[in-house]
Formats: C-alpha cells, structure tokens, sequence
DNA sequence: GTGTCCGATTTGGTATACCACGGCGGTGTA
DNA sequence: TACACCGCCGTGGTATACCAAATCGGACAC
C-alpha cells in the first residue's frame, strides 16, 4: 500500500488495460474480481473503478453479473471504421480551414521521425504510430470531442489492427498514405485530403478485414473469441 | 437492504444523472461523495459507481481530487455540434443505402405522433423528442458506433438544449426540418438528406449559442457556471 | 496587524466484511 | 437409472472502517 506515484487504481487500470490489448486477457475470457484482485494484487475496490472504466471504453464488457474481455466483433470493427470516416475526414476538412502551417508540420515531423516505416519497428509499433498520427490530424481540427472519438474508435480496433500492419510493406504502404493525406492539408486541399484519408481508412479495414477472415480459425485456435459478422444493414 | 428491482448502483445513476441534466445540481457545483452518500441515502460505494459512469459520460468531471458536475462549456457545445454534423451526415447517407421503408416509416409514425410540436408539451417534452429522433434517425443506419456517438453528444448537450426549443415556434420549425430530413431519406435521397440534416443541426447549434449568451447573465445569477467561449481558433 | 505554523477536520483512496443470488453437484427417492 | 431437491460455494453488490493527504482555522510570535 504505498502508494508511489499514481494511485493503484490508475495503475491497475493501466495493467488491465494494456493486458487486454496485448491479448494477454484473450478476447472474451471471463474476469472475475476476485480473480483479478489476485492476479493484480489489489483490492476489489480498484478492480471495480478500473473494470468500470474500461466497460466505458469498451473493452470488457457486462455478461449477465460477471465481466468479460471484449470479443473481437467484425460487425463493431467494420461500424468503427465507418465511423472513422466519417469523424476524421470532417476532422481534416475542419483541419484545412483552421490548423496553422507550423501545426501541420508538426505532424509532419512526427510522422518523418516516425520513418518510412518499413525501417523502424515491429506491427506493435506500427499500431501504435499509426493511432498516434490519426489522433493528432484529428487534434488539428481544434475539436475535442472529434479527438475523443477518434481515440476511442482506435483504443477498441487496436487488438485487431496489428493483423494489418504485419508486413513492412503494408507499413510503407500505411506511412505513404499518411504522408500524401498530410501533403493535401498542406496544401489546404480540403476535398483531396478527406478524400485521401477516408480511402486510407476504408482500404485499411478491408485489408484488415481480409486477414480477419483468413486468421480466424488460427486465432480461434489460440483461444481468441471472434465473433461472426452479421453485417450492418438490419438496424437494432 | 432490499434490493427491490433493480441494483442501488444503477438507481443511484440514474438519480443522479437526472438531478444533474435537470440542473437541480447545477453546473460547476461541486459534489462530494459523502455529501451524495447522505443526500441519496447510499453508500459510498454505489456513489463512486455511479460517478465514474457520469465521468465517463462528461457529465460529472474530477477537479483535484474531488468532483464537480461539469460546467457548461461554450467551446464544447460547438464541438459536439460539429461532431453532430459528421456523424449525423453519414449516417444519414448511410440509411439511405441501408434503411428499410417500413423502418423509415416506423421513425415518421414516432415523428407525427410526438405532433407538430408546438401542440404538444414544454421545452423538456421537445428535448426528450428531439433527441428520440435523433438518435432513431441514427439508428437507421445501422451503425451502432455512429448511434453511440450520436446519443453521448446529446447527452452532453441535454441541458442546454432546452433554451432553444423553449416557444413553440421553435418546437414547430424544429418538427419541420426533421420532417423534411425524413422525407428526403423516404425518397432516397442522400445528398438532401444530408444537407437537411447538417443544416438542422447547424441552425439549432446557432440559435442555442445566441440563446445562451443572451441568458448568460440571468443563468450565472442562478448559480449556473458558463465557460466563456474560447472559440476552436476560426469560427465557421 | 500580519504572517506563519500546526493541528483538527474533511476529503478521496483503499481494504475488507457481509449479503443475497445463482449455479453446480451430490444425494436421496421413485 | 433418472430425476428432483437441497445445500454448498463462488459471484458481484453493498456497507463501512481505516488511511493519507489536503485544506482550513486559529493561535502564537514578531
């Protein structure tokens, strides 16, 4: 109980939630809090704060009275790609009109340190540039509540979305699509960048959507929880 | 320790939620979790429960250590507007594509039966319609994420949007544009669709905005915190 | 009169005991 | 053998005791 730095309850959630995106927690593996009070050596009371938390971003979910991991859903990744699209590319139309040049070269630098991509890294590390780069082209749009969006789409896609970036090549392929979307909004072309980005973002998914399919049984293997898709025409 | 139908944590929420979108607890206030745990005659524990989903849905945020019912903030309420539009856009476009007629026509029967508005009911009465709508009208397309998003901005908004609806003029020209929005999706056609839907939302947001500044004085009177408008760097 | 220091009080953070409910298994009976 | 009942055990839900830190007040010294 010392209490270093941060408190345990924000420690925790930290744990868990890196746990659960690192697959550590498999999709759709059963929590208990007993169980997690041990595993983490900490009381319930921080558990409960920390599983609430991340019920709210949705990556464990209510079953009945106990908790679970967040299945994998290809319905909920192919809605959070469409909603992708929709945030981020008015994020970048809004980014054209109000983000300042030193702003987006900003980003820009950002992104050339983050290399050609193919150079540095593994798919981890892909992931995780990549989310970066896509929250802050949102950030530049001068809107909170589109920033928090984006970031929590990405957070609940981010356990699938190293499938995509396994290969350098779709890591080049990632980094140039972001290079090209950052050269529009330099060059404050509204229509090429948000036409640009939510190609990016479509082509992203289908890829990804594509490994899904080809990796299910192997990732079911593993003990991964993957949910059919049951494709979004029929509303509730 | 009866624990008639539903659990304390929940009922608790639900209490408190109300007390604040009601604003008998009034923006900026600060509320402490034994102060709750007395006035809704709980223990702490449901009360941390149920402040951590308010923190989640921005309607209650941490200020130190302690808790403040969130402020109205001018900033934020034209951020979700312009969240509103982008979501709301695409998911119009979206039921177009998506949307069955008899769905359609389940939403216009919600419609016609709320009234032309201005017959029917307060200010609160036209919030609660308004927002039904639009969160149906989202539903339609399919896209639970962009339903999701939908609901949490106007959750955010609820206590604020009152102040727009509140003469049956406006009851009625918001009844009116929601009509036209559905009919152009009943003759689908996106683009209309869309342009209805964005403008709606860009003329309420305007009217709100006008609304609230020229109460600021008489609400801060009441007690009510307003954030002054550090506008997103560019106004539209 | 003013500034500083110290302690009491109040706060959120944590640990834990107790409760009711529900599932599972064993046992007894038909 | 099959089925029904009953009780144990594990679960999340709740209440509460205790802790550390922050704040506020007063008293004291200058």
């Amino acid at each position: 109980m010392t209490n270093v730095l941060a408190s345990q309850t924000v420690l925790l959630y930290d744990r868990l939630r890196a746990a659960i995106l690192s697959l550590d927690l498999a999709p759709g593996e059963r929590l208990t809090e007993r169980g997690l009070e041990a595993s983490f050596d900490a009381s319930r009371t921080p558990v409960r704060a920390a599983l609430g938390r991340l019920d709210a971003e949705g990556l464990v979910q209510r079953v009945g009275r106990g908790w679970i991991v967040s299945p994998i859903d290809l319905a909920e990744i192919g809605a959070l790609a469409e909603l992708r699209e929709a945030v981020e590319g008015a994020a970048v139309r809004l980014a054209v009109q109000r983000a300042t040049d030193a702003q987006i070269a900003a980003v820009a630098a950002l992104l050339e340190a983050a290399g050609p991509g193919d150079l540095a890294g593994d798919a981890e590390q892909g992931v995780r540039a990549g989310g970066d780069f896509h929250e802050q082209l949102a950030r530049l749009s001068g809107n909170p509540a589109m920033v928090d969006t984006v970031r929590g789409a990405l957070t609940r896609l981010a356990r699938t979305r190293w499938l995509e970036v396994r290969t350098p090549a779709a890591r080049a392929q990632a980094w140039q699509e972001h290079r090209a979307v950052l050269d529009a909004l330099d060059a404050r072309d509204a229509d090429t960048a948000a036409q640009l980005l939510t190609g990016h973002i479509r082509g992203t998914n289908d890829r990804l959507l594509t490994a899904l399919a080809a990796d299910t049984r192997r990732l079911r293997g593993h003990g991964l929880a993957i949910l059919p898709d049951t494709p979004p025409t029929a509303p509730r």
